[in-house]
DNA sequence: CGGTCTCCATACGGTTGCGTATGGAGACAA
DNA sequence: TTGTCTCCATACGCAACCGTATGGAGACCG
């Protein structure tokens, strides 16, 4: 069996569990049965609980960290454009590992830090456009974390991901933000 | 005894332990340790954990309602000066209870109802100023969804509150969404 | 002074989840 | 066939919580 692959199917259930039902909800018994398997599984492939928290938390960062970039930047387009399709997507998308996530780094260090470091990532992308698209590097730098904090408010909020309609009225209304025309 | 205040000290706790650790921390006999007491007390109070969850929820639906709108109304001037004064607080708060709450509405029906209640009343706070300074209704509606979103974003960001002149700066670099020129 | 009402402590049973110990089944090699 | 290595099942002890039962201390009432 692939090394590398060794607990895959329960980092998958992991961050299933995640998303659906926060971190209190990644039990090693509940993953378990969902995998149709029992504990002694589990413990052969992981040291502990935490072990698998640890590789749960490396595995979103490995894959929310470029994710989204890497689609917005293939739609090419000028910086406006980039940016626009960026919040089509991000707006429309399934926020809830994201949010469960944010919860999890608000009690632990550790997680805190990878979050940080995919939000700096993230951030800086927004920034980078904002400057390709004429705005002055200064205020670019506050308007991108204002464009990036309400990224996470949406992943936030409790209600459903808005649809294409509604995220297309959502970009329009913030036009003067994001350069481009105007 | 104060028949209002009844299990007040329990619900003053339980929102503590909320906004430090999350709702999984809400525990009968972690709150009984911190209050000095014993489960037995809890007990005479609250017929069970649910009960507390329940009037905890209550609890914050109660003070979260109006309390920073009433605290930007009082300083007057136009709705602009509104805009940026609501801004300037919720991005200097504290948004640990916020977070707690949403992650919370996002695995229970009856708090996601009332955070959906607090959100629309907030939202719509943001949209009549928006339509007080002159933005059309239509684009108002949308605009002011971004910029709420934004606030529940830096809510539910891990770092630290950010400081009034870090307030001052980011809403100087959105300016062009908050009506009232300048 | 006896009665009662409020608030709380103690003790108990039951459930859930963690981690460990141990063994077994199958693949594969010698 | 025998040994070994991988992956998993079963069984156990332990700790954390929940909710209940029961009694006790103090206030206040008559």
């Amino acid at each position: 069996m692939n090394e590398r692959a060794a607990g895959a199917e329960w980092i998958d259930a992991g961050l299933r569990a995640l998303r659906e039902d926060g971190l209190e909800a990644v039990r090693v018994e509940r993953l378990a049965k969902a995998l149709g398997k029992t504990k002694g599984s589990f413990y052969w492939h992981f040291a502990d609980r935490p072990a698998l928290l640890t590789a749960l938390a490396e595995a979103w960062r490995a894959r929310a960290t470029g994710a989204v970039i890497d689609e917005v930047e293939a739609g090419g387009g000028d910086a406006a454009d980039k940016l626009r399709r960026l919040f089509a997507i991000t707006l429309a998308a399934d926020g809830r590992l994201e949010r469960a996530m944010r919860d999890w780094a608000a009690r632990d260090a550790g997680v805190a830090a990878i979050v940080a470091a995919v939000d700096a990532r993230r951030h800086g992308y927004v920034a980078d456009r904002l400057v390709e698209a004429g705005v002055a590097p200064a205020t670019a730098q506050w308007r991108s974390r204002f464009l990036y904090l309400a990224i996470i408010g949406r992943f936030a909020a409790a209600p459903a991901p808005m649809s294409a309609e509604e995220a297309r009225a959502m970009i329009a209304a913030i036009a003067p933000l994001l350069g481009g025309e105007r």
